[in-house]
DNA sequence: CGGAATGTTGATTATATTCAACTGTTGTGG
DNA sequence: CCACAACAGTTGAATATAATCAACATTCCG
């Protein structure tokens, strides 16, 4: 088995069901329903940059990353993006139209050398038909992205730039080993983040610049340390 | 029965059987569950410009709209808002807020007398744990906003104020009795419906001037009559 | 009729985009 | 390992879009 074809399609048995199973989408359902899944996926290797799919095709199925990361973007007029997601291993997208059967909203592209199983759209359908705590997982998924998705919207509209990036760094904070600051990695290329928080990439570097003057951040290529956490999240109050 | 509470609420077993199994939530649902729904639920009665709920309250289950409708919409900054959507006869609301148990992300005001059904969350959810079909439902529901959420992004991303009030005027363009034109009846005030578009009141107003003195449409009051559709509908490809 | 809500219009301003030039970084093939 | 091309990021100046502020007009209702 293990078979690795040469555009990096598979069906490695072992793979599929062990990423299916520790997959949220599949939390809880029979263990033979998700080795079936399995069954009836494939696994698919890309390399960074690659896209897997444009605005209005079909996917062919379910998408759940095992490891890399991938986007999902909205075209701007003249080769703009703005970016709704990063998708990172077991992590799942596509369960909305898959389920209504609708072309897809958004471009898909690899943000690193990425593997990817496709669950296609007769196994999701089969399962929610045989199992109500899959169908209830793929309801909730979906909820969970729609709530994700009107904060989103929240913050677009009731914050401006600067803040939409304190947020996000705030997010993002991790403790820094030792150091009374906090660090941040970001999950992509500054302009990739940018088009994530719905900014060009100039605006980008004037943010991170006007937060640095602020003596709040120090950035260095992907990695910025947050120096003053208290007052970076005041930013979004006053 | 029938019982109209001095407060406007009730549980009129007729109307709500007959508003719950409307419902495309209910559709394909064994009678007796939407019966039993329909015992677990209340009706509520609401003058114009009533407050249903605040942005971070619970609901108190899902919602269904018997007559009337309603708006939900984020705050901006300054007693600003966005309307996120309109909920009118035979609509529902709150499905993914309930199944996920989370906190109401908007606001929720009637924009004229309106009827509604509470569905409780025990209710919703022991029928999603009884009935496929339900649970179905319910997420063909949830993935519907979603995929609706994400077209407002996509427009509100890639296209200008114009482009999007031409978009909506088109999407609510009916035929005009005989004459060659479509006619347009906004559902809310003009400052709504700008809210509803993303822009001020006072953009909105130009706006439609705009469109007005290019003889592309001819507005009075809540009525618009589109005179030149195919034109209106370039504005969004160039 | 009269007051409140809604809508219009003009002037000004804020925010971020666009354009353009330049610098720094990365990864690849010779 | 270096050279070099492609990509990523920075900076400044000019510009676009719609928001905000302010004043006024209109419509809606009780």
């Amino acid at each position: 088995m293990a078979a690795i074809l040469p555009n990096g399609n598979g069906r490695d048995a072992r793979l599929l069901e062990g990423l299916l199973s520790n997959l949220p989408l599949f939390r809880g359902v029979q263990a033979r329903n998700v080795l079936q899944a399995a069954a009836q996926s494939r696994s698919q290797r890309l390399r960074r940059g690659t896209v897997l799919y444009r605005r209005d095709e079909r996917l062919p199925g379910v998408v759940a990353v095992g490891y890399g990361s991938v986007k999902l973007a909205l075209r701007r007029n003249g080769g703009d993006e703005k970016v709704l997601r990063f998708v990172g291993p077991n992590e799942t997208f596509g369960e909305a139209t898959v389920l209504l059967d609708r072309p897809c909203p958004v471009d898909i592209v690899a943000l690193a050398d990425t593997m990817v199983a496709l669950i296609p759209p007769h196994a999701v359908l089969r399962l929610m038909a045989q199992e109500l705590c899959f169908a209830r997982n793929v309801a909730c998924l979906v909820g969970e992205s729609f709530l994700e998705l009107v904060g989103e919207f929240q913050s677009s509209v009731q914050r401006n730039g600067v803040q939409r990036l304190a947020a996000y760094l705030d997010s993002l904070a991790e403790p820094n080993g030792g150091a009374d600051t906090w660090i941040v990695r970001l999950p992509a290329n500054k302009t990739t983040v940018a088009a994530r928080l719905g900014v060009t990439k100039e605006t980008m570097s004037r943010l991170l610049r006007e937060l640095t003057n602020r003596g709040l951040i120090e950035v260095s290529r992907r990695e910025i340390v947050i120096i003053d956490r208290a007052q970076l999240a005041q930013l979004l109050a006053g």
